[in-house]
DNA sequence: ATAGGGTTAG
């Protein structure tokens, strides 16, 4: 039995593939065998090309790119179709250069991109940087044998001038299409509500021959995206089915702008009254966004009840990290870790997610461990982490911790530091009254210092009451934003602890001639209750 | 046999 795929094959490849092929894919194809009928009653006939690519396809399906790209190299012949296999591999898994580099190796073995390859390559580049090759892969096309769009190019080519945001070109390419169908119509729409052209994304979708549930979701989608919900709620009640992704859109909508309560409402109203719908993975993890958000552990807690027998989460790394995150940020750090200890598969994030809540809850020393035991495993930091850490250090004080993080960034991890990443020194250093240090990040960063960097200064000088560099912080910050509460509330408290209170009045004159007004402050503990 | 359009975590 172990030997069905090797034996079928063995006599049809040459000697030179044979034993390497033995090698490598006995195993696969032994499992591939077992789920599938290919191999079987297939005696001893040569394996065709379309044997081949099929096999090649199981591969770059369940994401073993390596050994696929070993099969590629090795299968006794390719052609157009095997070429498209990869790239989409390669595309699925977000292997961007690689898909661009096999794109070109095919151009050198003498083979012409198809309207597939086409599509395929499209759809890998976008929100990448080699979307700038978008441009060049159309005049491709419409100078090749291809020049008619076809629906999939040419919807791909929509998503794609959508995605570097060029406008004009949304109609020139939706003409080249030749007979248009409800996705090519569904990507105008997308790109024309994302590019914020509101009025001609309505008069196309009111154009549309036929709609879908998808381009109803694509309206009420991109209006939350323009952050109108009244609109996009307008657009929801009017659509006459809705699925899973629809309502998961629009309670996503309201979880992503601070609607709470909406969210809530509508999540029981899809419980009550949409029965053929059940919420999936990102459902929940939006609804558990809400919940952080709120603080409402209570909810967020029930939620987890109704996750856990749903059995949903069990493999779900992104779910497991948004329940974990609405424990850290709902005060439950415990929970937090213990459901972190519990997750099978952790990554990046939700790693971020724990060091984040010790961070909140000023536990930075154990956020320095866990970032220890995180590096243990293996998992390498991005520019998250290290904000992270570099404000947990803040919390506790933990200036000498902070300061070698900061200065084993580059060296280190290989991570870019950002502007957050120097405010966070400033504070770590103004926190902790070493003023002149905090200065010298803002005068050594290669950034021309923006609001927060300043306020973070401008903060630290009123802890310290230190007037000179509390002047210098509020200029700073004047010249970027003319009358900003927070210069005045914060000088004049300086002011007022040296006893200069001339200069007190004078402010607080200046700031009502103004017009600057403190802002307001609300207690976040009666607003969650 | 290979492709396009709507949802998710820090």
């Amino acid at each position: 039995m172990m030997i069905w795929g090797c034996r079928l094959l063995a006599p049809r490849l040459t000697t030179a593939v044979y034993p390497s092929f033995i090698k490598g894919y006995a195993r696969c194809i032994y499992q591939y065998d077992a789920s599938n009928e290919l191999l079987c009653g297939n005696n001893l006939t040569a394996p065709s090309i379309s044997y081949w690519n099929k096999l090649l396809k199981e591969h770059t399906r369940v994401n073993q790119m390596q050994s696929a790209q070993k099969l590629f190299d090795e299968m006794p012949d390719r052609d157009a179709v095997s070429w498209n296999t990869m790239l989409a591999g390669f595309s699925n898994f977000k292997q961007t250069d690689k898909v661009y580099q096999y794109y070109q190796m095919s151009f050198q073995c003498g083979l012409r991109p198809t309207a597939f390859t086409i599509s395929i390559v499209i759809t890998s580049v976008l929100g990448t940087k080699f979307n700038v090759l978008i441009p060049q892969l159309h005049a491709y096309v419409v100078s090749s044998p291809l020049s008619a769009l076809s629906v999939y190019v040419g919807s791909a080519l929509l998503r794609g001038y959508t995605d570097i945001g060029d406008v004009s070109a949304l109609g020139r390419v939706f003409d080249e299409i030749r007979v248009k169908d409800v996705s090519s119509w569904n990507a105008l729409v997308f790109g024309y509500m994302t590019l914020g052209l509101q009025s001609e994304a309505l008069r196309a979708f009111k154009s549309m021959p036929d709609k879908n549930i998808i381009s109803w979701t694509t309206l009420v989608d991109a209006y939350v995206k323009n952050k109108d919900i009244k609109r996009a709620r307008d657009i929801f009640d009017q659509m006459v089915e809705r699925n899973v992704v629809s309502w998961t859109v629009m309670i996503s909508g309201y979880a992503q702008n601070g609607k709470f309560l909406d969210a809530m409402e509508l999540f029981l109203i899809m419980l009550r009254t949409a029965h053929q719908v059940r919420p999936n993975s990102c459902t929940y993890s939006s609804m558990f966004d809400a919940c952080a958000d709120e603080s409402s552990f209570i909810v967020g807690m029930q939620l987890h009840s109704r996750v856990i027998k749903s059995g949903l989460a069990q493999d779900d790394v992104i779910l497991s990290t948004s329940i974990l995150d609405m424990y850290a940020k709902c005060g439950n750090i415990d929970s937090a870790y213990k459901l972190f200890e519990s997750m099978a598969k952790k990554n990046l994030v939700s790693w971020n997610s724990l060091l984040g809540g010790y961070a909140r809850h000023g536990l930075g020393t154990r956020a320095l461990q866990e970032f220890k035991r995180m590096k243990e495993n293996g998992i390498k930091p991005d520019q998250v982490t290290l904000l992270t850490l570099l404000s947990a250090c803040t919390h506790e004080g933990l200036v000498e911790e902070g300061v070698q993080l900061y200065e084993s960034m580059g060296t280190e991890f290989g991570i870019e530091i950002g502007m957050k990443h120097y405010a966070c020194m400033v504070n770590l250093y103004g926190k902790a009254g070493q003023l002149e240090k905090a200065v010298k990040v803002i005068q050594e960063m290669p950034f021309k210092p923006d609001v927060v960097v300043w306020g973070a200064l401008l903060g630290a000088c009123g802890s310290h009451s230190s007037l000179q560099l509390g002047e210098l912080a509020a200029l700073g910050i004047s010249n970027l934003k003319k009358d900003h509460p927070a210069i005045y509330s914060l000088l004049s408290k300086i002011h007022g602890e040296k006893g200069t209170w001339t200069t007190v009045c004078e402010l607080r004159k200046l700031m009502n001639d103004r017009g600057a007004r403190k802002q307001n402050a609300g207690s976040w503990v009666e607003s969650i209750a």
